[in-house]
DNA sequence: TATTGTTATACTCTATAACTATA
DNA sequence: TATAGTTATAGAGTATAACAATA
């Protein structure tokens, strides 16, 4: 017999349900500790690829986070305005703009990275050092067939 | 040394961002799979709930969703515009009213829920058996202290 | 006073379509 | 023809605040 409370319960069964309830949860974190003149979620995860990954162009990253080019504009000014960023011709195609971290923007990305790591750590503290590893590989192998470098 | 592309790139070792990655995969290809006309997932989660708990009010289901009161009243709208479920007055409390499955929605739910694990399965095909029962286990033990039961 | 269901409203995130300037 | 950045627009999903009816 299967124990009723969790498994009879087809729902709960589902991997799909339980991303997004855990999800909730982590962004909710987030934002609580970031409050409303933070940057949000998808503005850092933005500026973290600008630092890691200088001199993308906007196409590019928009490819890395899986939004649209139109979606990024509006993240790109956000950064922009905070003086984390700016938007530099590229010599070879006068379309493009490299999008170039500023010291402000690196110094941000490292605070708010060790930050963010520290609230995690705090907000999981339910899994060990362990689990919380095989989470964050069992994740990746769900991102990594859906995510083939196109650029 | 740690290895460069995925050490270094500190935004890759957030829970929070690998979250919320897999969850939209897995959240397009229910999409996908259930097209326009279908329930959206969390009209499919209020769904599943009604059939598995029968005669909870739309507070109780509100709450063991996780979301607002006045956000359940179009998802509960829609259930019955499917004739998926009807609101029926409770015996004891003038204001509440208690969400009743109909037979098209409880044969709608065993439809929908059949046809998402298999989608599902194919979809984390990356997974195996083991590894699925591990991450819903990890997502789980996320969400339980922040579900204690309150109704 | 507190709770239930509801409406009105606003905000975030995201997508599609169309435009311009380049390539 | 195709691509880069942009604007306009619309649609989910969610939250807050207020209300009438009832507890």
């Amino acid at each position: 017999m299967e124990k009723l409370d969790e498994v009879s319960f087809a729902l709960e069964g589902l991997i799909g349900y339980n991303l997004k309830r855990a999800y909730v949860i982590v962004q909710n974190d987030y934002r609580a500790t970031f409050g409303e003149e933070g940057m949000s979620a998808r503005v850092f995860a933005a500026l973290s690829i600008v630092v890691e990954m200088p001199e993308l162009t906007q196409s590019d990253l928009s490819r890395r986070l899986g939004i649209e080019r139109s979606g990024l504009v509006a993240i790109i000014d956000n950064l922009e305005g905070r003086g984390y960023l700016r938007r530099v011709a590229v010599p070879g195609d006068r379309r493009a703009q490299a999008l170039v971290p500023t010291d402000a923007g690196k110094s941000a990305y490292a605070d708010t990275i060790a930050k963010t790591k520290e609230h995690e750590a705090k907000l999981l503290h339910m899994l060990s050092d362990e689990e919380r590893g095989q989470l964050l590989a069992l994740l990746k192998k769900i991102r990594v067939p859906f995510e083939s470098r196109k650029s």
